[in-house]
Order: C-alpha cells, then structure tokens, then sequence
RNA sequence: GGUCCCGUGGUGAAGUCAGGAGUUCACGCCGGCCUGUCAAGCCGGAGGUCGCGGGUUCAAAUCCCGUCGGGACCGCCA
C-alpha cells in the first residue's frame, strides 16, 4: 500500500491482513529497506526503497474521497476542488504550490530585513477614501451609519510612515479590493508593499531587486540575472504595451518616415506609421493556413481596438501578396522589406494611425499572434522606468488624470513643462514587470509643498479642493517629511508564475471563485436580522 | 453592466449540431478471487431528477425561453 504525506509517496509491504482503505489515517512501523530487485520504480522518487514489516495502526478511518486526491484532480471542476479545498490540498500539486509560497514569503523577507527594513504591520480598518478601486466596507456598531474600509493597500500609513522617521518599512500585506475578479485577480491579494526615504528611484529599485530576484532563486533555484530597464516610451514604440513581454520578437518596426511623400492615402497623413513581421515559425498561429477570413478577422481586431484599419501583406517570393501592394511603390515596398526583415511566408501588418493609436494596436497584435502562456520560461523580468505623470484627459473637465497618484514625483528634467504641456511631462513612477504580467508598481511621492501645490493645479484641483480631500494625508507633511520613495508587487502573481501556475487561485489556500464566494464556507452568506439591527442597518429588497 | 464557453451515476468524458427506451467508455465505490505489486490484474454488483424551471413536440440530455452554478475575457482594478 501507498503512504502518502506532504513530502510524497512511499510504498509499504504489509502482510497482516488490515483493513486500510484510500485516504485512512494510519501509524505506521516498520523498517527502511531496499526494494527487491525488479520492483523497483523509476517513476517514483522512493522507487528504489519501501518500508517492510510494516505494522499498521488506524487512526482514523476516511469515507471515499469526492475526487481522486492525486493528479488526476487537475481535471476535476474547479467549483468542486473549492467546495473539498482541504481535500485539493492534500495533492502534490497544491502542497507543492504552497510551499514555494512560503519559501517566497521567507525570501523576501530575508531580503528587505538584510537591507535594513523592519516590517510594520498597518491596520485592516481604515478611513474610506474617495479615489481609486471600490472598497469593502465595514459598518461601525458604536456608530451606526458610520463605515470602516478594508484597506486596498497601506499605501497612506506607509508613507506617513516615513513622516514617522522609519527610514525603511516593509510589509507583507493583504489588500482588498472590491472589483470584478480574474485569473490574476482576488478580493484579498498580498503585497510585498515597501517605502523608504532619502533615497532617489535608484535606490527603490535596487531594493525591490535584492527582493524579487531571492524569491524567484528560493522558488525556482535558479538566480535570475540582473533586472533590466526600459523606458515607457521605449516599451511603447518597441512593444506598444507598457507591460512588454520580452521572451519573443516581433518588435514594432518605425515606418513613418517611409511614407513621407506617398500616394497611398491612408499612410499619407498618418502621423505614426509602424509594422510588426509575424515570423512565419515564430508565431501562434499557422500563417500558411491564414486565409481571408482570419485576416479579415485580425482587421476588425484592430479597428476594435481603435486603429482605423489593419494593412496586412503576405511576403511571398517575388513580392507582396496584400490589397494595398498596387497602391505602394518599388522603393516603399522595398523599405517596407528592409525595415521589417521580412521574409518569405511571413506576414507583415501595418497601422497608420496617432503614435499611441498605432502603438497600442500593434502591441496588443503582437500579444495576440506571438505570446507563449505567462509561465512558459524563460523568466524576463524587466523595470519600466519613466512612465508620464498625466494619462488622458477627464472628459468632464479637461484636466490631466494622473498616471499612478496624484502624489507622485515629476521627472525633474520636465518640470518646467508642467504648467505648458502637462502630457509630456514624465514621472518617476514605475512599474515591474514579468513576462507581460504587471507584477507591481511605485514612484518617487511630493514632499514638497509647493510642488505638491503645482501638480495639483495642473490637475485642476483647488487649494480647498485639495485640502478636503487629501489633507488628512498632506497634512502630517507640514510637520516635516523627508524624501521617500517606494513599491508595491503583488505576491500571488509571482508565485503563480513561478510555480507554473496561469491562474493565482492555485497558490492561495482558500481563494474565491470568479462570482466571490467560497464553496467551502459558503461565504458571503446572510445574516441575522439580529446582527444588521446592531448595526443600525437594513437590507433594501432588490429592485425588479 | 456586457460577450463567449461549460453543467450527463462519486470523478472525467462521449452522446446534443441532425429529438426516438438513461445508451457507452475509463476511473472510483461495494463483494469475491488473485497478488512482489506500484494510478496492479481477473470476475460479479450497485449507483443517474442528463444543474433547475417553463415552453415546443406523439416524443426532449438533445430544440426554444428563463434561471442557478462554474470558467475566460471586456468594462472596472487611481
């Protein structure tokens, strides 16, 4: 019979006559020994031994399991492995997960403790604030009416936190959001959340560093080379995604100049013209097999997108095979081949259209023909360093809308663009990044008044505005607040990679489904009429 | 709020498009036999409200409408 704890299987000789069934606890005594020859397993990591003269005790019986508690399992509805998670858990799969979570978790606090952070461990009940993702609320019993908010991150306590003079926080922290859930997306999440001050990005960076790449080396073994650096504009013209996924080609190819003075009307006035070659053996897709349909498809993809079109052109031997072939000349076909490398059998697809339009569109292309799934290796991790400060404009008012939060430092090279053209100017905020999935985020904050003052007004908020809503959190900087800077990644997703796993629910214990609830617990369920009176609440009938 | 996919004995699947008796396969379960095997082998057996409700039809797992549950995605996640 098979013994089986969280280390693995064993196989053990048993020959009094016991009835042991799947899943019985048992005591087992006996002795350590070499298989005899020709019955060994090679499949098995104890193949080569067994346990013999086994004496077995039962300590507690076991009804048959719903599902077999072995690999099999990962076929098994998702909704059932939840409902008997404690079941799930037993499997090697899940005990495996689990325990490279643990090792991350031991990692990255070794690492930030090594650099002389301390973990500070900030509440759970917080204020509501007015921006940012839809909260969980907590109603208040001695003040009925009144709500706590489960915090989305620590993110005011961390920073007041450096007002406090700790100089380097660090915490392992669960947050909580209110918003639709996901492959990669829980109510509760965790994050290694960290804050610092007299320090430049540089410096952030680096920490932040020392910690993902000792958790990628406990998960996986391997010490990943040190974490390169793009610029988000670089990303943006080379991968048109702010979150590039760096393990394969297809990069976007600058074309605009080629169409200086062109006939084709569609390229004629474009300001931005740019190509992606979808590889002929490179690609997810077999583009021998690529037939109108498919292509007239990846059209309405991109104008789905926004792009006012898609020009797609076959490569064949002696030319192009593409509608718009008739309308280019030699030496612009020429280019076009040149630029992009293309070859034979591959396709070449070209968006004319605003810089960002263009960018976007190909870039999300490129995500759709060329990217494996997020756990394939290799593992590219990669910092996105200068993001803009300002993304867009409110509809409302046509003010900028910050790109991370309103507190974030400007790049000093643009401040003096701040007031003249608040789009181009650039942040030190940043983003971390794992084969194309964010990973995290941070910035170097304000700690200038007067400078706080001047984002503020360059997004529309006033001085009174500003104070009601923010002061509880500018305030304490009046009492001096030094330079700081910090990160947020999100643990669950790393360890999902790392572990080979494309959905997180598969490295956190007791994860929700999609809808929010918990076949196990039943959570959220209905309470007692007697509770919600404590708390001077009462359940409106759904509208019809 | 929206789009798409799935729901068939305890588990996984086939059957659904093209309506005709709860049919099939594998695993598990129960009983027996065998056994140095190892997701063992042989024999026998039990086990189903085809998620639920309604409609169409002589007849519904199958077609239609609704609903519940699960999943992927868009919106959302400063």
């Amino acid at each position: 019979m098979d013994l089986r704890d969280h280390s693995g299987l064993i196989q053990c000789v048993v020959d009094n006559d016991v009835d042991v069934r799947s899943e019985y606890v048992v005591r087992i005594t006996g002795v350590v020994r070499a298989r005899p020859e020709g019955t060994e397993n090679e499949q098995l990591s104890t193949g080569a031994i067994e346990i013999g003269e086994c004496e077995v005790e039962v300590l507690r019986e076991a009804e048959p399991p719903p599902f077999p508690v072995d690999a099999r399992a990962d076929e098994v509805d998702e909704g059932l492995r939840l409902q008997y998670r404690y079941l799930d858990l037993r499997r090697e799969r899940m005990q495996g997960n689990l325990r490279v979570r643990a090792r991350v978790n031991s990692a990255v606090r070794s690492a930030m403790e090594d650099q002389g952070f301390i973990e500070v461990e900030t509440p759970m009940l917080v204020p509501s604030t007015p921006e940012g993702a839809r909260e969980f609320l907590v109603p208040s019993r001695k003040e009925p009416g009144a709500c706590y908010a489960l915090p989305q991150s620590p993110q005011l306590f961390k920073q007041l936190l450096m007002v406090s003079g700790v100089d380097r926080y660090y915490q392992i922290a669960r947050c909580l959001r209110d918003e639709d859930l996901r492959a990669d997306r829980q109510y509760e999440f965790m994050q290694l959340d960290m804050e610092m001050s007299f320090v430049d990005q540089d410096d952030v960076l680096d920490a932040v560093s020392a910690a993902v790449l000792a958790a990628a080396e406990a998960a996986t073994g391997d010490r990943p080379p040190p974490i390169e650096r793009i610029t988000w504009h670089e990303a943006m013209e080379r991968f048109g995604v702010d979150k590039p996924d760096l393990r394969f080609g297809m990069e976007l190819v600058e074309l605009t100049d080629v169409f200086s003075a062109t006939q084709f009307k569609a390229f004629a006035d474009a300001p931005s013209i740019k190509a992606i070659r979808v590889d002929s053996d490179g690609a997810r897709v077999d583009l021998a097999t690529l037939g109108r349909n498919q292509l007239d498809r990846l059209t309405e993809r991109a104008q789905k997108l926004g792009a006012k079109g898609l020009v797609w052109m076959k490569v064949t031997a002696d030319g192009f095979d593409s509608p718009v072939a008739k309308f280019l000349n030699e030496s612009e076909l020429a280019a076009i081949r040149d630029r992009t490398g293309a070859a034979p059998g591959d396709l070449v697809l070209i968006v004319a259209d605003e810089w960002a339009t263009t960018c976007e569109v190909l870039g999300q292309l490129r995500n759709d023909l060329g990217r494996p799934p997020v756990h394939d290796g290799p593992y590219r991790y990669v910092w996105v360093v200068d993001f803009p400060l300002f993304v867009g404009v409110d509809r409302l008012t046509g003010a900028p809308k910050p790109g991370h939060h309103p507190f974030t430092m400007p790049h000093p090279d643009d401040l003096d663009r701040l007031e003249s053209e608040p789009l181009s100017v650039r942040s030190r905020a940043y983003d971390l990044v794992l084969n194309g999935w964010e990973l995290g985020s941070g910035s170097i904050r304000i700690h200038d008044p007067a400078l706080q003052r001047r984002v503020f007004a360059a997004l529309g908020v006033t001085d009174e505005e500003a104070d009601r809503k923010f002061g509880f959190f500018l305030n304490p900087f009046r009492f001096g607040a030094p330079p700081h800077g910090g990160f947020a990644f999100g643990l669950d997703r790393l360890v999902a990679i790392l572990s080979g796993e494309e959905n997180i629910r598969e490295v956190i214990a007791f994860p929700k489904t999609q809808s929010g609830s918990d076949p196990m617990t039943n959570a959220p369920r209905t309470v007692e009429p007697a509770q919600l009176a404590e708390l001077g609440l009462r359940v409106v009938p759904p509208p019809n």
